[in-house]
DNA sequence: CAGTGGTCTAGACCACAGC
DNA sequence: CTGTGGTCTAGACCACTGG
């Protein structure tokens, strides 16, 4: 085995996890203390709690003072999938990305959308709309409201070239959001841009950004028919 | 103010972020190192590293030995989703939850199945098919494969009261696993059983479970036309 | 080789929650 | 009050990687 060796928190995680799996400890049991396992396992307090941590965190134990750690009772799995930039995402299954600009206009934002990203009714916000191929068939459609006000350089923006979805994600570092998806009906307009026929199932995305917990941008992104979202599940990361 | 101090760690972490929104520090450059940040904040370099830590398995910064500390030029939003029962996914909409059992068969699996699981070709598995409803009203159709032979006390379990998709959970402590999202077109058979239109756009989910490098099941999840499944994206939790 | 982050230690104090 | 986990410190050594 010239495989390297692990850290010794990541060891004795797994070797916590073991006594999970096989039952050694029950779902719902205290297990023992930090200074009990640490000593059990020659460590420092630190280093175990570092396992313990870890462990917590991916909601396979849970801790609380005074009371101790337990193993949980209905551990809620977590789904984690990345969000790339859609030039990447196409790029990464091998295909060559196109990008066209259908149309950007300032307007009045529909109710749905200035209720989502928390703006006064019938705020003025720009609408962007563009589609994404890959080896030159549709691979998704981007219809996005960006609040421009509070995106400092947005109106100065070429889309045509970079996507709006590049430009955002380029400029705003570090923001937050919520993703809805959804299986929806292919209206005509979109079966058109999309190249399928009206009616088809197609996945649709609905994701609304906020910075400093003010709304940035709500984007819907409408995936040609056949788009797999796909999502590891576990407990690593 | 009465709100409670957060740790030190979390309060650098917070000021490193405010850092990179404000463009002080810009991606792809290098950050100060562990130890003068720590000195800089006046905390000894665990504590620095703890907040630097945190943000890298955000995937704000990325660290490398001896290169140092940058900020990510084109971080990866992560979307996070819980998966809980199906029960409690109904239960917390407030609706009453209902649940029948359709059948319960030992088969060959079909080979996309075995494939998925790992299995050799053409393996005994065993089938169950049920409805998990809302108010009375079809919620989701549950279509799963279980090794049963990998899964202790299976065979024995009972499931017209307690759904497969519950005892699995409570008696497979710790698993690893993938999901798949697609739109689908409701098959015939699977509209007459969530009172849908045949070709009705449903929400379709794939997820296959692993434990210890082994298929342990995989179900298909065919949610009723309008469910929406929805994430938080963002850096923290 | 040197500089950076990754890990670990031994010890300390604090925060919380049950008694 | 006591016992538990949460945080922090000062210091050490190791692992990786560019020069």
């Amino acid at each position: 085995m010239s495989r390297r060796e692990a850290p010794g928190w990541q060891q004795i995680r797994e070797e916590l996890l073991r006594r999970i799996r096989d039952r050694e400890w029950r779902p719902g049991t205290i297990i023992p203390t930090e200074v009990e396992l640490a000593k059990e396992f020659g460590v420092a307090r630190a280093t175990m709690h570092r396992a313990l941590r870890e462990l917590a965190d991916a909601g396979t134990l849970e801790r609380r003072r005074r009371l101790g750690t337990r193993v949980t009772m209905h551990p809620v799995r977590q789904a984690r999938f990345g969000i790339p930039l859609l030039r990447r995402e196409i790029e990464e299954t091998g295909a060559v990305y196109g990008y066209r600009l259908l149309s950007r206009a300032v307007k009045v934002a529909p109710t749905a959308v200035s209720e989502a990203l928390g703006i006064p009714y019938r705020a003025i916000l720009t609408q962007v709309r563009a589609v994404h191929s890959a080896d030159g068939r549709p691979y998704v459609l981007e219809e996005r409201w960006v609040h421009a006000r509070r995106v400092p350089g947005f109106a100065a923006a070429d889309l045509s070239v970079v996507s709006a979805n590049e430009w955002l994600l380029a400029n705003i570092p570090v923001s937050t959001g919520e993703m809805t998806l959804t299986a929806e009906r292919a209206r005509a307009d979109v079966a058109r841009l999309l190249d399928c026929q009206a009616g088809d199932p197609v996945m649709t995305v609905r994701r609304v950004t906020w910075r400093d917990g003010v709304g940035i941008t709500q984007v819907r992104l409408v995936y040609a028919p056949g788009h797999a979202i796909v999502s590891a599940i576990g407990v690593d990361p």
